[in-house]
DNA sequence: ATTAGCACTCTCGCTACGAGAGTGCTAATT
DNA sequence: AATTAGCACTCTCGTAGCGAGAGTGCTAAT
């Protein structure tokens, strides 16, 4: 365990993270007392900051430099010092208005949330629709296109929807194709993987290949770990002076853009996490490379145990932390409402 | 109508692109003829790249540096000497393999199809779904959620998916949903909106209701000039010398991340075309600021006047403009046998 | 029409240098 | 014991100068 800061020095990280917020640029001693008329030597200051430093809180780019929030520090404040300020109420009151604006439906909303949360942020926003690893079944619906080829839409309790493309082993008409459709929704509705296996049929070629469809879709969505991913403000990201070189962007972007690291990212962070509370990655936390000079920070929202999404923003580390979050808690509450309201089965 | 270039002028203005696309540097008289090993002199080559560049074809940054194409030169060379080479025959096999090898359905055939247009090309991949302006019902599906909320699913002909939440003015049993969905499957089983709003239905506000929500969508699809977009490969164009400073990629990252921005180049250009002509955009060609120095390579692809979408690459504009059309035009095929195969109705 | 030769231009990398900002340390002060 | 004034030192950054290198345009000869 580290060694405790005193108040003073505290204050004195608190101001320099916010200096640096401010500036961009290392702060030195005499411009602190200077920016905030503390009532102490800039003497004072240097040996305080020297201990920080040593401490491992802050670090100088080099010997005669400034000092800037390493990111210790950076995690330091965000536990200890860091003030959530509530959003303005009339910010407040104009966002919601938005969402209650457009109740097209969950696509909107999501698109939506990204897009303020990008604003807001002035960083990259992350949203993922709320999603169950409980797949259960709702409704089924066979349309037959062409010859033998069947589109299948399945929809689950929540109110995802998956569609394919089925090629069946023999031509099928539209009405066969009902019955089928007609008699799983009678059998499965309200089943999940399991007990829709434990089912028995009538041995039918076609039913066996559409059930196996409908369970292998099931399963495939079950095993992921986040609805569709909605981004949005990636080129708040490119704005940054941490990021003026293209290649300092690329780790960054290159994670918002795959997939695979996105999801891992999500997935070994928020998921682990209740519905409340507010995660934030400082500098990848020595597991994530393409994350060095950034910050994720990450909340879920939705139904607890049911219906969960996650959403949050991916900035420089040098970010408005307090604003941030709070951002982030105020629109996940939103979601959370629209998903309850709405959503549930 | 611009004088017309002599053989030899066009030979050059193949070897400067040639060479500019390798080195990324402007090119010189004396480096063209140590590379290509030509059996003229620096000085003749000066003398035609004097002339080429009183044309406008070729740039100087400065009085004593090499020349570079310019988006005049760029478009003559695109128009009249680039040629077009096949890709090799296994790198096509690869490319059709994959496609096939995962049968899972249009979303994720429009997912690989960016994902390969963006590594082959190594700049960022557009793809849109398929989609038609002639909105055509196919089905209808109502899901009673929780008291008058319900999940509408709307299937078009063609494939395309709309879902939203409808709130209902009372309460209404699932029962009662699906026998209006059924009387509404019977009745407009192919019809587009006119047709719809010609028919006449019962005093039913609820039923009404559905059907204003279902126009709605129409109507809404109609008006989208566009299927859903994927992107990828965003970070190639990061990676290109001339965008090494952020701020130059700003405008081409905006513009693939603002729907509005990149819808209006796809309609502007490539809608007004036919599927199988490739459209290349050079330079934003005086219209778009933002694609100031980026070229845009696009396709139709789908079944003509009925289901097509758009797919391309956006990149430098300094490109390997042959093989980049040549992958184009590929993966647009692979991608209209596909939607033939599977999507017609 | 082509080419050799030459003077000229512009970029780029290196070095030098002074201003500015900040530090650490020491000695004096509270 | 904590704080502070003073000072020498360090490092960055912008500017200027300079020479090498690459390329050009022009002229005169082929």
């Amino acid at each position: 365990m580290k060694r405790e800061l005193t108040e003073r020095q505290k204050l004195l990280l608190t101001l320099i993270v916010h200096e640096h917020t401010r500036t961009t640029q290392p702060v030195g001693s005499k411009s602190l007392v200077k920016q905030y008329g503390l009532n102490i030597s800039s003497a004072t200051i240097r040996n305080e900051l020297a201990i920080m430093t040593e401490l491992g809180y802050l670090h100088q780019p080099h010997t005669s430099a400034g000092r800037v929030p390493t990111e210790e520090g950076y995690r330091f404040f965000v536990s200890n010092l860091v003030q959530q300020t509530n959003l303005p109420i009339n910010t407040r009151n104009t966002i919601s208005h938005q969402f209650y604006q457009s109740p097209q439906g969950l696509d909107q909303w999501l698109r939506l949330a990204a897009s303020i949360l990008a604003n807001q942020s002035q960083a990259a926003s992350i949203v993922t629709a709320p999603h169950t690893e409980n797949a259960t079944f709702k409704h089924l619906e066979l349309l037959s296109t062409r010859a033998t080829q069947v589109l299948m839409v399945l929809v689950l309790v929540g109110g995802e929807i998956r569609q394919r493309i089925l090629s069946l082993d023999e031509t099928v008409s539209q009405e066969s194709l009902s019955q089928i459709a007609d008699r799983l929704n009678d059998l499965c509705q309200g089943c999940n993987v399991e007990q829709i296996e434990k089912l028995v049929f009538e041995p039918s070629p076609v039913l066996h290949q559409v059930i196996d469809a409908v369970l292998e879709d099931m399963r495939l969505s079950a095993k992921l770990v986040t609805g569709e991913v909605y981004l949005d403000g990636l080129t708040n990201v490119l704005a940054e002076p941490e990021f003026a070189q293209s290649q300092l962007a690329r780790s960054p972007m290159r994670l918002l853009e795959e997939r695979t690291l996105l999801n891992d990212v999500l997935s070994r962070t928020v998921m682990t996490e209740k519905v409340g509370g507010v995660q934030v990655l400082i500098g990848g936390e020595g597991t994530w490379a393409e994350l060095r000079d950034c910050s994720v920070i990450l909340t879920r929202y939705g139904i607890p145990d049911q219906l969960t999404g996650t959403l949050g923003v991916l900035g420089p580390m040098r970010m408005p932390y307090g604003h941030t979050i709070s951002t982030v808690r105020f629109i996940a509450g939103l979601l959370s409402d629209l998903v309850s309201e709405n959503m549930l089965e």
